[in-house]
DNA sequence: AACTATTTATAAGA
DNA sequence: TTCTTATAAATAGTT
């Protein structure tokens, strides 16, 4: 169709051969648009030119991918998309695993339970008393450990303070040399040197310290 | 081209849309396959009809695989990749809250404990207090059921039972007409009327049905 | 599927 | 590349 028949075999010159493919390129996207829109197909043209142009037309309203996609569908071909499937398989597999933990935790949270008999009920019951204890328990070895790490700390600083007061009376005791023994112990007792006492008393009574310095009462017990 | 000039718009008549679709799918076919000799291009057109027909002329000397292969290569966009990457990303984060899930699981099975502060233990507690409170209300709900279920039941059965000997009875009246007194009187005493008897006396004491029948005891709601 | 009047595509030239 | 135009090719409507 043109000022003369031509024979269908390559245009030796390169050229001719580039103006050829322009033309034509136009004139085959002109059909595939067409033959999208006159007959309501999806069509896929996809052309490189002999210096390696890259030329695409695709129908809207479908991408490569899923051009593609439904191609290997309909021809079977499986190049990657059986790894894909592989993929999908387990990742549904997971969002199943996923649903059900979620529901387990729903009912060890009270919810949920409209659809289990009595003999489960009763399951879980037991598994959530038992559960219950683990976690008291550990409450209460952690409650302990601290117990005693604050118990640990609060008599190290007591026994430290107390020590740089008995220093510090015996350094007044160097300094003053002689003194008035009543006024000295006057001096004393509502000083420096009843926190020395207090050091000794502690010795012996331990728990004092934790209940003066530990941050913990009774109330602290009653909460836990 | 053809008798009358035709507007690019989807033809509405079935048959014509399927006819015109085979005549222009042959002459895009022989396009294709002219541009690919004369200019010594790479062609790929693939296509379905509006009712799923699949037809593809692909350049010879080139798979449909290598064909897109290039087609990946040259456009840069990796389709399957982004597509296969987004799935590894949601299927990693699936992975990741389901080890939460099992972790909170074992939590509250009492596991697992080891790096929860005294608060955290603490509201872990408290939550597994009141879901067993939740726990307990259903099975006691449950157990409420069942009971009434089977109450009904066995106080239907014991109703029937005793309507079927007191027909028996009643026909077994009739039939013998004139009995001495006595001996009637004897033989219904360790026969049938004893359960006639019975009927008339669990009306007025319908509890004492579900104590024989409704297989329920203290024992069963001290298993619960 | 064949026919054919017409439309459309395009080869060659500018 | 693009435009022009003579001509080949494609195809719409018909049979």
């Amino acid at each position: 169709m043109g000022r003369g028949k031509i024979e269908i075999k390559r245009i030796e010159n390169a050229t001719n051969r580039q103006v050829t493919y322009s033309k034509r390129r136009n004139g085959i996207f002109k059909k595939a648009q067409e033959l999208t829109v006159l007959c309501d197909a999806k069509v896929s043209l996809i052309m490189f030119s002999s210096t390696g142009k890259f030329h695409e037309f695709i129908s809207p309203n479908i991408s490569t991918k899923a051009f593609f996609d439904l191609y290997q569908k309909t021809t079977g071909t499986d190049l990657w998309i059986s790894h894909y499937e592989k993929m999908q398989e387990n990742y549904r597999r997971l969002k199943e695993i996923n649903k059900k933990s979620r529901r387990e935790i729903r009912q060890r949270m009270g919810g949920d339970l409209d659809d289990l008999n009595i003999k489960e009920l009763q399951a879980l019951e037991a598994k959530m008393d038992s559960s219950l204890v683990a976690i008291r328990d550990r409450k209460y070895h952690v409650i302990k450990t601290q117990t005693d790490t604050h118990r640990k700390k609060v008599r190290n600083l007591e026994e430290g303070h107390a020590n740089l007061v008995f220093d510090l009376e015996t350094k007044l005791d160097q300094q003053d040399g002689i003194v008035e023994s009543e006024g000295y112990y006057n001096e004393a007792a509502n000083g420096a040197s009843n926190l020395h006492a207090l050091r000794l008393y502690q010795i012996h009574h331990p728990n004092l310290v934790l209940h003066h310095g530990g941050r913990f009462d009774s109330n602290d017990l009653r909460l836990a």
